[in-house]
DNA sequence: CTTTTCAGATGACGTTGTCACCTCAACCAC
DNA sequence: GTGGTTGAGGTGACAACGTCATCTGAAAAG
């Protein structure tokens, strides 16, 4: 016997999945909500039941990608076999592993609000919530600043974690449009990183 | 009098012209063929007498954007009244001052080729040409190159090269998804490109 | 002048996001 | 139990979009 809200649940799951698997694989062309319903087991009004409009729907798979990337940094910092530099290298390395079009769903934002979000601003003020993307994005930083600050001290970690932040950024969104094998530059994401690393805390 | 190839050519820069202001100014979604249409005094079948597609069209906006800016770094770089560092400075602020959504369309690349384009690959052979937006934007890696070759010298440009494009691409990424200013990281995108040069060059 | 060429207009089609409305089974108070 | 409520999901419809086939008229070519 199912609940309705087991039900609901289990739905709201394979949404998000089949939104995340059809993006990973097809592009963002690729995911509709008529596709992502057919996935799910439902037709393509349901998603409206779990998500306000597709905006909210790909804002939910990043937060859940924001949130996975988080417990993976979170293991490599737990883990007692590594320098904290190899930490560092591993850290960044969650980053660039995450496939090209799920990466650029991780940094994109949602156009302008929809009509069910205005009126959720327009009732709760004008401060209803940040992003749970938003927030979720937010945790990885401070993860990685944590990792940033076991190397260059809790002093420059801001800083030296932000330069990081931005160039294995620069670096994925240069790999994933395949700029960086060519003849003109002829390295890798990992040299790049290495590069980096070496600068700031070698 | 027009001729015929003066009000084509005349139509077709309209029509350019009209989807990079759209795109700057409202974004991916504000970019139509009706409206693109509609400011360059024709109807929406029209821009297909010119482009095989849209995403032909969007090409051929970055294409001459990236041209634009090949112009701008070639400029600077032949102002004897700045040093090679200043230069540097300024050729990475070319990209980091272009507005966000023609930044993404710089770095954009369009989906599976339509009909057309196979036919003519298929006609012309596999190796038909490159596109002319990548060739393009090889040119203006061309003109970075050369100025980083002043900074760091002919032997490591290419190294260092990659690594500014790269971390530059990421400051500029970033800083269009507003999580620079934010109160983790508190820091702007010239900061970051200074600490770049400083540890490359100083 | 006749014929060809080609930029542009127009109608049509399939796809998509979205909404209004309907259905029906799980839930809840009694 | 029973009757009313709730809410997940299905369905029809609509507007907007990219794209194509076809038509038109004027410039170019002969």
């Amino acid at each position: 016997m199912v609940t309705r809200a087991e039900s609901a649940a289990a739905t709201r799951r394979a949404l998000l999945d089949a939104a995340a698997s059809l993006l990973d694989a097809g592009g963002p062309e690729a995911v509709t909500l008529r596709e992502v319903g057919a996935r799910a087991g439902v037709t393509r009004g349901a998603p409206y039941r779990h998500f306000a409009d597709k905006d909210s729907l790909l804002t939910a798979v990043a937060a859940q990608t924001w949130e996975r990337l988080t417990d993976d940094v979170h293991a490599i910092r737990a883990d007692p076999s590594r320098s904290a530099e190899e930490k560092l290298r591993g850290a960044l390395g969650v980053l660039l592993h995450v496939g090209p079009h799920l990466y650029q769903l991780l940094f994109w934002q949602p156009g302008r609000l929809n009509r069910l979000e205005r009126l959720h601003r327009q009732v709760c003020g004008p401060e209803g919530d940040p992003d749970a993307a938003s927030r979720a994005a937010e945790r990885f930083q401070d993860e990685l600043l944590a990792v940033v600050a076991d190397v260059v001290g809790e002093k420059d970690a801001r800083h030296y974690g932000a330069l990081l932040l931005t160039s294995a950024h620069g670096i994925a969104g240069m790999e994933h449009s395949g700029q960086l094998g060519t003849d003109k530059w002829q390295t890798t994401a990992d040299a790049l990183v290495d590069t980096l690393i070496r600068m700031i805390a070698g």
